[in-house]
RNA sequence: GGGCGCAUAGCUCAGUUGGUCUAGAGCGUCUGGUUUACACCCAGUAGGUCGGGGGUUCGACUCCCUCUGCGCCCACCA
């Protein structure tokens, strides 16, 4: 017997093992099998597993379970991401906590890989331990991590491809520079924040510019007015001037240019192309000066004159300081906000540099796709653009556009240690880049390492090579591609589940590469997740630790079955989720729910003298038992409909009323009466087998009391498939008898002057009503009821519910209870309708654009609408008739 | 500046090609309940002009327009 309450802690390790051990998240080998396959998005190896991660994997699990009990060959690929500016900053950080004072210094290049390497090791570890709590079910046996070696060929095969092919180029470009963890960052990882900084004004000769940063004025020798601005009509383009500045005399050059915006400040400036990149293409479309003003570590430099050496927040206050001593300053406006740009990575403020640096060029016509040449850009956009893959929801298709139309050249070097290192070897003015070191003596490597979703954006792919082949330099990639038979088999993927914060970051680069080194997509569908977020509605973050949610806390307290519930249900694609502690602690119940109900179903076979696994087929009896049988098969019907729509939210919710508010709470009472052992495990069976994907842990456990002789266990089930004559067994006549029973007993015994049965009317009426749309009673037929006959008197709950079970037989007279004028007056509301709803139907179908385009199911479902409203209306007209 | 999303019961949200939704769930409120599973339970009660306004339609929470309030993304900021 099972005890009273269910207990995860003492059972989700111990059936993981199980199936873990058992080979079940493997694929089976079964070549006839259409392949499923999902890439976990790999989590940093920097840590811990959040909320976040905890999302990803259950939805992921989901997918993939359903699969597999579909008859699918379903692989799960798990892995980590060695995260390179984060975990380098990390590490740096925590050994600066140590006492180190600057650890790259100190340690040099290859002992401090080696303290991130042993630092990421433990993380892995962690994290792993974490995945597996969340009950994923993916292949361990295929593990990946992006910076393991045979990814490093990957990376280092597709980046001499790109550099060959000229789609990777060096140059001295303007980048966001990180002075505070010396390297650049892509545009994406810019954070764009909001300051209140004030704002001066100078006289320049004859002209007034402002700013907010005076330290970058030093080399400013131009300044930029817009050609059609009246106010210095006087001026042309080119005209100089001598004017005094800063540091004494200097002659200033006009600049007529359309980037200037008239209406802001005086609608003059000028600009420092070396640290601002809309300055830079002014001063690129002129062919003006550039002058570099601060170091890379944010000091200034000599062209400071007095002020070199100093930190540009210590300078800029002297400098005003100065021009106001000169009367050159203006005005100053001290609550001006503007927006500064700051490092997403953990960083500083980022001051833009002109540096020598890696790029990819996403212009390039050079990609071979289906029988064109295109740029990345345009097979980016093809392949969303014709369907090859699909976005969900939909609407990010349109982000997805808008971001490539806005896409520069991506910068793909960084100048940490952590990470892989540039494939790409120097000689004096030699140039060599190779998967492998030239020969020979002299020759030095780019101490550059490539931006850390260079190496996901072939995370699909790179992780279903073959690790074995990649150790052999005689091979091509494309000989090892051709060799990997996981790779043969498994690719593309069919759907990649990701937060859509990182749409750009990893989903477009994913396409972006895979289509240019294979020539296919990564995967068919994307579906977009919403990000979980604290009960106001702000991001989870430790610094809010109050509405802050560890996973592992609330495995610990609730089970993981609960917290996978909570995060799936109540969201759709693309929608934030609400994450709180009532809620996970709501279906914490609803798992509880489910155990009890099989230990009643349990009792009752006991009771019966059934043994449970010998159960193989159902017979429905009474009116219940086709009741719930005939729902149950609906149930199937929907649930799996749903599911490949990617409904998750839809499907929980229809399993959890299913199981609850009916199985339970109406056909388990009625069970006390009379039960049908058969039916209850039948039906039992069913359920537990669809909740499966949701709550994997208590439904396995559960499965072990109940499947049938021959099965194993439930993760390795065929998914139920609806029985039609299951389905039709249950008419709606029968059940209008079940509630007429049930109105006459109640009658009956108002008759007799007992107390009514209130519980019992109750729940027919409102939970079986309810579920059965299609078989809705309308109460007040109940309750108007009188001058019943039927055979037995019911004293007690118990005999209502048996007269219930028994009541195939009983017919009722409805006629002569009725409320004449409201009758009338609903009667023809509904006539009203009903005849709109015809002639809407009627013309759908007559259209025939409709008919030709939609699916066949969908016009059927139209007639068959239009079938059941006809019929309506002919009993409303009979009715009305009858009445009148 | 460009784009996207949200607005439904006190709170968190379902409601997918407009039609048994004159709107549902969970939590919370209040009332009653230990009958053969479950108090992590059962039954019931109160609570909504589906953000405001207009339009299309026999019919609108659902489609269109507009206004208001929140949130997000992108671009830019001298």
């Amino acid at each position: 017997m099972l005890p009273k309450a269910y207990d995860p802690s003492g059972t989700e390790d111990r059936i993981y093992k199980m199936w873990e051990d058992s080979g079940a998240f493997k694929p089976s080998g079964d070549e006839s099998k259409e392949t499923f396959t999902i890439s976990m998005p790999p989590p940093n190896a920097t840590g811990q597993l959040h909320l976040g991660h905890a999302s990803r994997m259950t939805v992921e699990d989901v997918f993939t379970r359903f699969a597999r009990m579909g008859g699918k060959e379903a692989l799960w690929v798990p892995g980590t991401d060695h995260a390179a500016i984060a975990t380098e900053n990390v590490v740096i950080r925590k050994l600066q906590k140590e006492g180190m004072k600057s650890p790259r210094e100190e340690l040099g290049r290859e002992k401090l890989i080696e303290k991130i390497k042993e630092f990421v090791g433990e993380s892995q570890a962690t994290i792993r331990g974490q995945v597996r709590k969340m009950g994923s079910s993916c292949d361990w046996s295929r593990e990946r991590y992006t910076m393991g070696d045979s990814l490093n060929r990957c990376v280092n095969e597709v980046f001499c491809k790109m550099f060959a092919d000229d789609l990777i180029y060096r140059g001295h470009r303007i980048v966001n520079w990180d002075p505070k963890l010396q390297t650049n960052v892509s545009d994406d990882e810019v954070e764009w924040k909001d300051m209140t900084d004030p704002f001066y004004t100078f006289q320049y000769g004859p002209f007034q510019i402002a700013t907010v940063r005076p330290e970058t004025k030093f080399g400013d020798k131009y300044v930029v007015v817009h050609p059609d601005d009246k106010r210095y009509a006087e001026y042309k383009h080119g005209d100089t001037f001598d004017c005094e500045w800063i540091n004494g005399s200097i002659t200033a050059t006009v600049i007529k240019d359309e980037a200037v915006d008239p209406e802001v400040g005086t609608g003059a400036m000028t600009i420092t192309p070396w640290h601002s990149v809309v300055d830079n293409e002014i001063a690129d479309r002129h062919g003006l000066d550039k002058e570099q003003i601060i170091d890379f570590d944010g000091n200034l430099l000599p062209i400071a004159g007095e002020f070199e050496g100093m930190k540009i927040a210590n300078a800029r206050e002297k400098i005003v300081e100065k021009l106001d001593k000169k009367g050159l300053l203006v005005k100053t406006d001290e609550k001006y906000t503007h927006t500064v740009a700051t490092n997403s990575r953990g960083g500083g403020s980022i001051e833009p540099q002109i540096k020598l640096q890696w790029f990819i060029d996403v212009n390039r016509e050079a990609v071979d796709w289906k029988g064109k040449k295109m740029s990345l850009k345009q097979v980016m956009q093809d392949t969303v653009k014709s369907g090859d893959i699909k976005i969900i929801p939909e609407r990010f298709e349109k982000v997805y556009f808008h971001w490539i139309d806005n896409l520069r050249d991506w910068c793909i070097s960084r100048q940490i240690w952590w990470g892989h290192q540039i494939p790409v070897y120097y000689k004096g003015a030699e140039e060599f880049a190779g998967v492998k070191p030239p020969e020979g003596d002299g020759w030095s490597q780019d101490p550059d390492t490539l931006d850390t979703w260079f190496s996901s954006s072939l995370w699909t792919w790179s992780t279903l090579v073959d690790p074995k082949l990649t150790e052999d330099f005689s091979l091509t990639l494309k000989e090892i591609l051709e060799k990997s038979p996981d790779y043969q088999k498994f690719h593309p993927t069919q759907v990649l589940e990701t937060a859509y914060d990182i749409l750009f970051f990893w989903v477009a680069r994913m396409i972006l590469m895979t289509t240019y080194v294979i020539g296919e997509v990564p995967f068919e569908k994307v579906y977009l997740s919403g990000l979980i977020r604290q009960r106001d509605g702000k991001k989870m973050s430790k610094s809010n630790p109050e509405g802050c949610i560890d996973p592992i806390d609330m495995i610990e307290k609730y089970g993981t079955d609960a917290l996978r519930l909570s995060m799936v249900m109540g969201t759709g694609a693309g929608n934030d989720l609400k994450l709180y502690e009532e809620k996970i602690a709501g279906y914490r119940n609803f798992v509880n729910k489910l155990w009890n109900a099989s230990r009643f179903v349990l009792m009752q076979c006991e009771e019966a003298g059934v043994d449970p696994h010998a159960v193989a087929s159902c017979t429905p009896k009474s009116l219940a038992d086709k009741a719930v049988v005939s729902a149950l098969q609906d149930l199937v019907d929907d649930v799996s409909e749903s599911l490949e729509k990617y409904r998750l939210s839809e499907v929980g919710e229809r399993l959890y009323t299913f199981t609850w508010d009916y199985y339970c709470d109406w056909y388990l009472e009625l069970s006390k009466g009379e039960a049908n052992p058969e039916v209850l495990i039948h039906v039992l069976r069913t359920i537990v087998t669809l909740l499966h994907p949701y709550c994997p842990f208590v439904t396995e456990e559960l499965w072990e009391s109940i499947k049938p002789k021959d099965s194993g266990m439930l993760i390795s089930e065929p998914w139920p498939e609806s029985d039609a004559k299951l389905k039709d067994q249950s008419s709606q006549d029968d059940l209008q008898i079940t509630i007429d029973v049930i109105s006459a007993i109640r009658s009956l015994r108002a008759d007799q002057g007992l107390e009514p049965a209130k519980k019992v009317s109750i729940i027919v009426y409102s939970k079986h009503a309810k579920l059965l749309e299609s078989q809705r009673v309308h109460i007040e037929s109940m309750t108007r009821l009188e001058n019943l006959t039927i055979d037995s008197a019911a004293q007690k709950h118990e005999d209502v519910a048996s007269a219930f079970l028994n009541a195939a037989e009983v017919h009722m007279p409805l006629e002569g209870l009725i409320d004449k004028d409201k009758e009338l007056a609903k009667l023809q509301k509904d006539r009203d309708q009903l005849e709109g709803f015809i002639k809407g139907i009627n013309a759908k179908l007559g259209n025939k654009k409709f008919v030709e385009n939609a699916k066949e199911e969908v016009v059927a479902l139209e007639r068959e609408k239009l079938e059941s409203a006809e019929g309506k209306l002919k009993k409303v007209l009979e009715r009305l008739e009858s009445l009148s």
